[in-house]
RNA sequence: GGGCCAAUAGCUCAAUCAGGUUGAGCGCUCGGCUGAUAACCGGGAGGCUCUCGGUUCAAAUCCGAGUUGGCCCA
């Protein structure tokens, strides 16, 4: 409510007996503009003690829902209060701008299928429809919000994409090379094949998905096997011996380089019969009849028994040698080892692993210095190396392999309508490949400890979320990948020299547009230059006689956002609110942010200023329906803020979203309440209207109405009559 | 599959951390008022505290196992 009531109530004397939300909320908003109420709070409370608040981006795609209404109606409401204390507040809101879901969206609506059409389209073209579709969502969202009656810099946001914002970032990238924290790495990586980038883990979505399911033959080296171990008895290596896998991904069998095993478990060598005839196989002991039955074998008898341990160093022939000659082959390949990741008890006990794709399968290969073999390009298909397969999208070669396989007779069984949890594109829906790939990463697992002790300098609310889910994450916060092979995003900043060793110390990594503008060959202008690819990419740098160009990747868009408590500041470029401000004093998100804002923020500024970048952190929950289910724009199931200020208006819809929940306790919003809410609403516009029949009704009151009015009207309702509060009035 | 959070009256929530007669508002119901009237005033009914076990003199509360829902991770 309007602080002087006077004019207000002018303009509220007209309106008719009934509360009508919308002649109110209108009639507030006039009041507003009328007396410049916003500029005027911030110009009153200059003085004040200062108040840093962060707004968390929303990001620019769709229109503002229910949980972005509530979001944004909790932070005003924190902010008036706050500026009700006399505090001078930062409330400069922002926007996230860049990213593959805009990309996605501009390519949807230019029609477009694959990154060749964006290269034929051009880049810079590209960028610019992805900024005017940004901005476009920035107007929709912001008039929403302005709409709601959150009181925010509306005038002034910032925005990811501005170069002021980007060199923000670039600032925090350098800071954190200058520590010794970035570095190009080959990681196995969630590829999503058609927008041809490597996708996120939280950008990964699952779902249950038929696969085919095979049991295949590696063919053991007889003579190998035998010098490898004393536990490969002359009995069984007198026939045909074979290690026997499972794998629900047969494209992936091109790239197999080792087979793991279970080192304490014991596997059979056991001499079956089918067709009249015999081959021994390989199978954890658990399993076996399982596998046998299902290869449909007549009859068995165990004719070697070997721990996992034992069989480490077996050699086995490729299974595919003849349709990929240039099969992982080197030192160490095509043998079995002993990992973590195997399951005796699931299938066959034996896990064909391809370090050029599965994630545990690198890393286990990393371990044992084997040769990365991958087989296969960004775009899913197969490349060069895959010999016969060459040309081929990937889960289109799952029949060719398997025939193959058949035919060579390495083929155990084949199951289909199998069903697994298969990745997708979180945008396109289109599934996702493992493969392993150059990419740039912010090594926050070298400053673990850093980042735990920093959690204590920070104060959560509720407090649970801090200290169980918080640092649960950040525990086992692997190395952060922050490279995307797009053209919608800040570009990585990072140049380098034409044969780089692969030592950062010899990458430049550039910080600023004056940096920037200082370094490189051609004449830029610091003041006007755009930060994006489109500019970016031509510009070189000669130092020492050697040229440095640019790597072609753009920032993952969560670091876009990970820079705010800076970025809000425009630091680097403008150092004196920085110094004055800086960290954060609060930022309000809901849990999902958990492993989302709260940690990206976390761990840029430890990896670039070694300290956590907010004091404390409101953590609110998720706007479900009112029968507890999620909401979905894209399963049509959701409420949609603007039919509740239709139906019921905004104060009601505000004081209900203030109303509900615990903290960090999901809310189900309900009509019925909103309804309540606004009959609250119609109780106190009935005391107001009651007040004014006992006043007198010719005139309005000559003294201006302050603050102590509200607490002498509060005390007449609980007792005096109208004839005295009226003589009171006086 | 794993982690975290939640479940209490028809609805929205409180009481749970630190065990001690389960509360509030709305709704419902009965009555009053009838120049605030789609308002106002007074009375009343309404709960196996999600389920099953355990600890305890005593459990909504603590512990264990489930169910359902939410978020996150695999």
């Amino acid at each position: 409510m309007p602080a002087r009531i006077t004019p207000g109530m002018e303009r509220f004397a007209a309106v008719d007996d009934q509360y009508d939300p919308e002649d109110v909320e209108n009639g507030v908003f006039e009041y507003w503009d009328d007396v410049d109420a916003y500029e005027q709070t911030k110009a009153h409370r200059e003085d004040g003690e200062t108040y840093f608040f962060v707004d968390g981006p929303p990001y620019t795609s769709g229109a503002a829902h229910m949980g972005t209404t509530w979001n944004k109606t909790l932070k005003d409401l924190y902010i008036r209060y706050l500026r009700m204390r006399g505090y001078d507040v930062t409330d400069r809101p922002g926007y996230d701008m860049h990213g593959l879901p805009i990309e996605t969206k501009v390519e949807e609506r230019l029609d477009f299928e694959n990154k060749k059409d964006i290269e034929a389209f051009g880049e810079e073209n590209f960028i610019d429809e992805c900024k005017a579709f940004a901005e476009e969502q920035l107007e929709g969202l912001q008039s929403d919000f302005q709409d709601f009656g959150v009181w925010m810099d509306w005038d002034d946001p910032y925005k990811t994409v501005n170069p002021e914002y980007m060199e923000a970032a670039w600032w925090g990238f350098q800071r954190a090379h200058e520590r010794g924290l970035v570095e190009q790495g080959m990681r196995s990586i969630n590829q999503c094949p058609r927008c041809e980038t490597a996708i996120a883990n939280n950008e990964v979505e699952r779902s249950e998905v038929g696969k085919p399911s095979i049991y295949v033959k590696f063919p053991l080296r007889e003579a190998d096997r035998r010098e490898a171990s004393d536990g490969a008895s002359d009995e069984a290596a007198s026939s045909e011996a074979y290690l026997v896998i499972w794998t629900t991904t047969p494209w992936t069998i091109p790239a197999n380089t080792f087979v793991a095993v279970d080192g304490d478990v014991t596997y059979q060598g056991v001499r079956a019969q089918k067709d009249g005839e015999e081959e021994v196989l390989y199978v954890a002991e658990p399993r076996v009849e399982e596998v046998l039955k299902t290869g449909r074998y007549e009859d068995y008898e165990v004719v070697d028994e070997v721990t996992g341990e034992e069989m480490t160093g077996w050699k086995y022939d490729h299974p595919l040698a003849d349709e990929v000659p240039d099969h992982a082959s080197g030192e160490g390949a095509l043998q079995v080892y002993t990992a973590d990741y195997v399951d005796a008890e699931d299938q066959t006990g034996l896990v064909h692993s391809a370090p050029g794709h599965g994630e545990e399968d690198f890393e286990r290969g990393q371990e044992l210095g084997l040769e990365i073999f991958c087989p296969v390009g960004s775009d899913g298909v197969y490349t060069e190396q895959a010999g016969a397969y060459e040309g081929t999208f990937v889960r289109d070669a799952n029949d060719d392999v398997i025939a193959d396989l058949d035919s060579k007779g390495y083929l155990l069984a084949s199951e289909s309508g199998y069903t697994v949890n298969e990745g997708h594109c979180w945008r396109c829906d289109t599934g996702i490949v493992r493969i392993v790939t150059d990419q740039w990463f912010i090594t926050v697992t070298d400053i673990k400890d850093e980042l735990l002790a920093n959690i204590e300098d920070s104060e959560w609310y509720p407090q649970w979320a801090r200290d169980n889910r918080f640092r649960d994450f950040v525990e086992d916060a692997p190395d952060w990948n922050v490279s995307r092979q797009r053209y919608w995003g800040i570009p990585i900043p990072i140049w380098l020299p034409e044969d780089w060793s692969g030592d950062m110390d010899d990458a430049i990594v550039v910080g600023d547009r004056e940096e920037l503008a200082e370094r490189v060959d051609q004449d830029v202008d610091p003041e006007s230059v755009d930060l994006h690819k489109g500019t970016v990419d031509d510009l070189t740098i000669t130092e020492d006689g050697t040229t440095y160009t640019r790597v072609p990747d753009v920032f993952d868009v969560w670091l876009d956002s990970s820079v705010a408590t800076w970025g809000t500041l425009d630091y680097p470029q403008e150092a004196e609110a920085f110094e004055e401000l800086w960290p954060a004093d609060l930022i309000m998100e809901a849990h999902d942010q958990t492993r989302g804002w709260f940690w990206s923020q976390l761990g840029m500024s430890t990896a670039a200023m070694g300290e956590i970048p907010y004091k404390q952190v409101l953590m609110h929950g998720y706007a479900n329906m009112p029968d507890g289910r999620g909401m979905s724009k894209s399963k049509g199931i959701l409420v949609d803020p603007h039919e509740v200020i239709e139906k019921h208006g905004r104060d009601p819809m505000r004081l209900f979203l203030l109303s509900v929940s615990a903290q960090g306790q999901d809310m189900n919003f309900s009509w019925e309440e909103t309804q309540e809410m606004q009959r609250r609403l119609n109780i106190l516009w009935n005391v107001a209207r009651f007040c004014r029949t006992c006043a007198p009704t010719t005139s309005t009151p000559k003294r201006p109405r302050s603050r102590t009015s509200a607490t002498t009207s509060n005390s007449l309702t609980s007792g005096s009559s109208p004839a005295s509060r009226a003589s009171n009035r006086r």
